[in-house]
DNA sequence: ACTCCGTTTCTAGCGCTGCTAGGTACAAGA
DNA sequence: TCTTGTACCTAGCAGCGCTAGAAACGGAGT
């Protein structure tokens, strides 16, 4: 029992450390750069090593995307609770678009990459989940006659679209602060 | 003269066949099956010959993507015109999404792939700076105190958000009408 | 008509990718 | 101490984007 244990304990530990590797490996130099051998090279073991813990590196990268969810949600949140009920969506607007510039390579595996992930049903991640149901909070008080979370869907979309158009550099960074207070003034005000 | 003409043209006509093999391979199988071997093979000529027309695969899909924006451009305007000023946004909106959603690969070639496309200056290609004008346009006369080709970014943003969050399963699809309509409503109110 | 030369095009191959089959070495149990 | 099962690595497959060097072609000059 022991042993076994010890083993399984050992076992989840590096695929922790694969995990992390290849989010420092994403960060530093993009996801181009992270190859399987180079995963691998990083933690010290062989390339199949990889494989014994993940189905390939689609599943690394979704490990690392649901981390990526779980940061994400963290700072929405106490950008939210920083900020009164008024300044709420305004605060995590603020703090969607910075996670996104300050963690590129998290983003692009929670978006972009990883597109096995289960989403919009009850079986996806629950800081996936936590991260969405911040930003239903925040435009909440906005809705007026609408559903709240469909409305979130689009204020999101919205978000998700200044932030990867900006990051292709479709849209010029330096505007994006007008950008996103013409977005604000559309979503603060309730209509009907 | 002659000849070199013919020579010229010839060669001219052989790179639009290049496009356009990589445009139907892409959009009957996707860009993971569009390699440099499979679109030498379907041109009938080697693969070295891809290299004489274009920089390397991305110049190709580079290409691809302003005959994307060029037809995208054309749906927008046509849509515009068969719509009175009142319903300008909405069926741009329409026209925008439905765009999308039926030419998939031509989007991804556009937006998710082609990075190296000038956007937002004046070197870039006349069917993209086209496109945001309708759109533009179409915005206009919803724009109060705004700058109308700001507010276009900011609603260019979440056409395309609400575009690739579906597409990746993140947003479920039976639902994109309301969110269309969503949006629309909080764009079709000018502020102050 | 024949040779020459420049261009065009192809064959072959480089270094890399994600992934896997097969064998080796190690550690636990009898 | 020997056996058995597990964990791990070496080596390799098929395919990728891209390119160097050779071959074949077509027009020009004698």
């Amino acid at each position: 029992m022991s042993i076994q244990t010890r083993r399984e304990r050992e076992r989840a530990e590096r695929e922790r450390l694969i995990v992390t590797a290849a989010r420092e490996l994403a960060e530093a130099e993009g996801w181009d750069a992270v190859t399987t051998r180079r995963l691998a090279e990083r933690v010290e073991y062989s390339q199949p090593v990889l494989y014994s813990h993940f189905a390939g590196k689609d599943a690394i990268m979704a490990a690392v995307a649901v981390e990526g969810f779980a940061e994400l949600a963290g700072e929405l949140a106490a950008a939210r609770a920083a900020a009164g009920a008024a300044g709420a969506l305004a605060a995590v607007s603020e703090a969607y678009t910075a996670f996104a510039q300050r963690r590129p390579a998290l983003y692009d595996a929670m978006f972009s990459q990883a597109v096995a992930l289960p989403f919009a049903t009850d079986e996806a991640p629950a800081p996936l989940r936590a991260g969405f149901s911040e930003l239903v909070e925040a435009v909440r008080p906005h809705a007026g006659s609408a559903d709240p979370a469909q409305l979130t869907e689009v204020y999101w979309a919205a978000l998700h679209g200044l932030v990867t158009l900006t990051r292709a550099g479709r849209l010029l960074r330096p505007a994006h602060d007008a950008r996103l207070a013409l977005l604000l003034a559309r979503f603060t005000r309730a209509p009907g």
